[in-house]
RNA sequence: GGGCGCGUAGCUCAAUUGGUUAGAGUACCGGACUGUCGAUCCGGAUGUUGCGGGUUCGAGUCCCGUCGCGCUCGCCA
């Protein structure tokens, strides 16, 4: 990396060795630690970059230096002049070098030092381990100060340098698209901004660009795409806040295959270029109905295997009320899970129930049977169900009696609750895999209407067009989308679509959906028109920037890889962010706020 | 909107069944010290126990409310 000499210093503080003996230097940064002994002053300065040593000597820097030296306070910033050199040894010949840093074989010998700028005691240090996230969020300019925060910062742009480097050279065009736009009635709750010059109308911050990259390909623009803040005002997690980032891209005349080609070579570079290791192409496809057969996920963790095994029909056949009556009944065995205690397997019970579940059935694989738990219902079938799963001795079964949306949730989540609980170590550090023929719609009964799987603008297959007339439920829930998720680790890295480039394909769908003829023209008349003016097949995909840094840097909070992150409230604890505004700029904007009566309490 | 957890010195934490003047480490301040790198040694200062109310002879501790932070269910096309 070519680095930039100012009058303020010559190198960085990570940069200098032995080699650089007796170069006469300048250095600048925070003192991240200093080390009086009355005589020699030791201070090490930090950039960026590293850290380095200076050695304040009286003999060689003088009375006033070795002073100001003496005053020094932990993030100070300062500049120092001096000659590199080696850090010898001592009286008693060990060596004085340093293993620990990077430049831990040199020192600078101090002549001249400039205090930059003093400060007070810092709310914590940079090397303090353990602040609580609250702290460090209020504080998170000196937060960013630590090396592994800087060092997130840096992969970040690292990974979107590679996406725009890789993008550009296979003739995509980075192209910005609004960010005050239009509300858009399906999907995430909307942020949205008052107009001033239109009085009572609003904008939306964009969920995603979504149709907006859709028009360039009407436009010709051919392969599209942008790195991208997208905003969806619903709760937090502790992988996901409103404010998030994409890699969107959209390219004209392709099919899936095209557009998983271009996203699996970018993978690979991404993967060289940050962790230097080699992903296997082409990555393997897996179906959605087999991904929440086998996972009871859309976004299966491939890493190990404890797969759902369908018992239904051997349920059935018991006099178990649980299993008879249910719809569904899956399992999966826990290797070894025998050692489980009662409480354990309770507490599992009571976790299921957060998922909707009723309850958690499980039982001890024996030497002859089941035992305990509910062996007692199924001890019958039990060579059954040992033959049809596969378990051993010294297993736990876990059954799931319910709907097929219950059982697939509690037994796809309690098998990544088990690998983590239970240390079981995965098959391999990275599993990507491709999920597939995601169903179009979904029918929900609260609202009594259908819904997109993914949204409104993704093609169905081109042999189940026929089916979107109907509007039977089974028949509906029937159609598979030329959708595809990029999942890796159990976690949903990147998502597309082909898309829909006919007029009379999107209508229909829309009417599916429930949004008649006069809706469309007011939400998506502008599609709408740019489908009948000539629409190129298109399809896309976007990737979540924040979670590739995540899983790039092996994180499990997202607040980690952003710079300026906010609180499961959505606020900015450093500026304060959301706060009142000026009655000036209710007015312009004729806001008037209408709060429910509340109990005051001062802040804390 | 629901569930669970946390909030004590600048920071990280402790404080027995509700019981004396709320402690420790670190940071900080003063002093000593010429090879440290978690420097060391001597000395010092540091509190709205998040906030409000209640119970009690007595509350950091128990109860109610509230604010903030985290995890999570719902939500997130």
């Amino acid at each position: 990396m070519q680095h930039v000499q100012t009058k303020f210093r010559s190198h960085t503080c990570g940069q200098l060795r032995s080699g650089d003996i007796p170069r006469k230097v300048q250095l600048a940064g925070w003192v991240d630690s200093y080390r009086d002994h009355g005589g020699l002053v030791f201070i090490d300065l930090r950039d960026r970059e590293g850290v380095t040593q200076v050695v304040f000597d009286p003999d060689s820097c003088g009375k006033d230096v070795h002073d100001i030296a003496r005053s020094l306070r932990t993030e100070w910033v300062i500049s120092v002049e001096g000659e590199v050199e080696d850090r010898g040894a001592d009286d008693k010949g060990r060596s004085l070098h340093n293993a620990k840093l990077a430049t831990g074989d040199i020192e600078i010998r101090a002549r001249a030092i400039t205090v930059l700028s003093q400060s007070p005691t810092p709310p914590f240090l940079p090397s303090d381990e353990g602040v609580s996230e609250e702290r460090r969020l209020k504080y998170r300019f000196i937060d960013l100060r630590r090396p592994d925060m800087l060092e997130t910062l840096r992969v970040r742009y690292q990974l979107t340098r590679i996406m725009r480097d890789f993008l550009g050279s296979q003739g995509f065009w980075e192209i910005e698209t609004p960010m005050l736009t239009k509300s858009t009635p399906e999907g995430a709750r909307d942020f949205i901004v008052p107009s001033r010059h239109q009085p009572g109308n609003f904008y939306a911050l964009p969920q995603s660009p979504q149709l907006f990259k859709q028009l360039l390909m009407v436009s010709g623009c051919d392969k599209y795409m942008q790195i991208v803040r997208c905003f969806r005002d619903e709760d937090p997690r502790a992988d996901r806040q409103a404010e998030f980032t994409q890699l969107d891209l959209e390219m004209s005349f392709v099919d899936r295959e095209d557009v998983i080609g271009v996203v699996e070579k970018l993978t690979a570079e991404i993967w060289k270029g940050i962790l230097g290791k080699e992903v296997s192409l082409p990555i393997p496809h897996i179906t959605y109905d087999v991904a929440m057969d086998t996972y009871g996920s859309d976004r299966p963790d491939l890493r190990f295997d404890m797969q759902l095994h369908n018992i239904t029909d051997i349920a059935h056949t018991t006099d178990f009320g649980v299993f008879k009556s249910a719809p569904m009944v899956k399992c999966i065995v826990v290797p070894d899970g025998s050692k489980m205690t009662r409480a354990q397997t309770d507490g599992l019970a009571e976790w299921a129930k957060t998922f909707g579940a009723k309850g958690l059935a499980v039982t001890k694989v024996a030497a002859t049977g089941f035992d305990t738990g509910v062996a007692k219902f199924i001890n019958p079938v039990a060579a059954q169900i040992i033959e049809r799963t596969g378990a051993k001795e010294g297993d736990l079964l876990a059954f799931a009696a319910d709907k097929p949306k219950v059982v697939h949730k509690v037994l796809g989540e309690l098998r990544l609750k088990l690998a983590r609980d239970l240390n079981i170590k995965p098959k391999a550090d990275f599993a990507f895999v491709w999920v597939i023929d995601f169903p179009a719609f979904e029918y929900d009964a609260e609202e009594k209407r259908f819904v997109a799987l993914h949204h409104p603008f993704t093609a169905p297959k081109d042999d189940e067009l026929h089916k979107l007339d109907s509007r039977e439920v089974d028949v509906v829930e029937s159609i598979k989308a030329k959708a595809y998720d990029l999942v890796l680790n159990g976690s949903e890295v990147a998502g597309g679509s082909i898309r829909i480039h006919r007029m009379d394909i999107q209508s229909k769908v829309f009417s599916l959906l429930g949004i008649d003829v006069e809706a469309q023209r007011a939400k998506f008349g502008f599609l709408l028109d740019g489908l009948q003016f000539g629409a190129p097949p298109h399809g896309g995909i976007a990737f979540g920037v924040d979670r590739w840094v995540m899983l790039l840097r092996g994180t499990d909070n997202i607040r980690d890889v952003i710079a300026f992150p906010k609180t499961q409230s959505g606020a900015d604890l450093m500026c304060g962010a959301p706060s009142s505004i000026d009655d000036r700029q209710l007015r312009d904007t004729h806001i008037r706020v209408n709060l429910p009566p509340k109990v005051e309490t001062p802040k804390a």
